[in-house]
DNA sequence: TCCTTCATGTAACGAGTTACATGATTTG
DNA sequence: CAAATCATGTAACTCGTTACATGAAGGA
């Protein structure tokens, strides 16, 4: 149930069209809540029926042509009620701590090159973060608003730093398979 | 396609009764890839299925009754495949980031009650992890398989300690609401 | 017998993914 | 006009969740 609360998010920072939301969504937003445009365009098409959002009067509803939405109160009113709503973090799904497990009972050859591999994708990931940092944040800004989104965004930067730390730590603790052949 | 392959790990490990593989995954395995026991059956049907699995000769295909089963070479074979597989880190997908963001724009009453809700829920998942931890990887046992399954261990432990530091900095950094609620 | 627990499933739905379809606008 | 790109959608499928159904075994 959190895509239509990401999107109304999304649209009371700036009404925006379909295709303008998956943009923003494979920049800030996605960096916390992910999504494509067939999901997007659903949600909308929902959202509208539900007299939540309204396309702006200017746009008409001719296929092919950009259809900017904006938030109606009940929107506003749904995404408060939702904020408050409590929430148990959601149990560690990740196909990668899943891999090394089954590598423990059936071998590894190469999973130490996938590590690297991550490893690295990760530091890409947390340069990206930090450059968003220096642009969006600078030490003056300080209103309520950027304090929170700033804590968001050092969420998604620990986190990077998360991985790059243990994905560093299991490097040094498994064998590599790639020049030295002492493991089969 | 994740499923599947834990559950070929689980039973490489011990062979087991659906029930049985549906209270390893509440226990270790869950911990990086939680499952119900409706998605257990159903997989375990499709393994099946597939020639991966069997149910072993003494249990009878009786409903209700227990049913035991082991894996197949086939299976072992699509697991080795599934391990050698390159899989990008997927985005990150949080509903309290998402909330925080949201609250930015719509006001957060009560927020931060909900992120100490979820600091001492994570502190317990911690203690939970380093119990087994100090359980299941004393000093002195360290086979390869112990030490992958120790790192995969590791990796939970230090996911819990990223978002025990997280949200006790996002603490500090946001006004409190409420009176003092935190009694309980 | 009734109740509980163990054990194996079915059904329906929602969310996310992948592939494809259709129309409008720009530009060569 | 043709091709590329912008923009909005449909369809089909898998995975995960929630609620419910069915049967067996053991104890009050």
């Amino acid at each position: 149930m959190s895509l239509p609360h990401a999107i109304l998010t999304a649209l009371l920072e700036k009404p925006s069209s379909g295709l303008e939301l998956t943009r923003r969504f494979d920049r800030s937003i996605g960096y916390f809540w992910s999504s494509t445009h067939q999901q997007i365009y659903r949600e909308l098409g929902k959202l509208e029926q539900a007299g939540q959002i309204r396309a702006l009067p200017s746009a008409q509803p001719a296929r092919g042509q950009k259809k900017e939405y904006e938030v109606l109160p009940a929107g506003r009113a749904a995404l408060s009620a939702w904020v408050a709503l409590r929430e148990d973090p959601k149990q560690i799904r990740d196909p990668l701590l899943l891999r090394m497990r089954a590598a423990a009972v059936v071998g590894a050859p190469g999973l130490d090159a996938e590590l690297r591999r991550h490893l690295e994708l990760h530091r890409k990931q947390l340069a990206e973060y930090l450059a968003i940092e220096g642009r969006d944040f600078p030490p003056e800004r300080n209103s309520e608003e950027d304090r929170l989104r700033h804590l968001v965004l050092r969420g998604g930067i620990d986190l990077e730093n998360f991985w790059i730390g243990w994905l560093t730590r299991a490097l040094d603790g498994i064998p590599a398979t790639g020049s030295s052949p002492s493991a089969g």
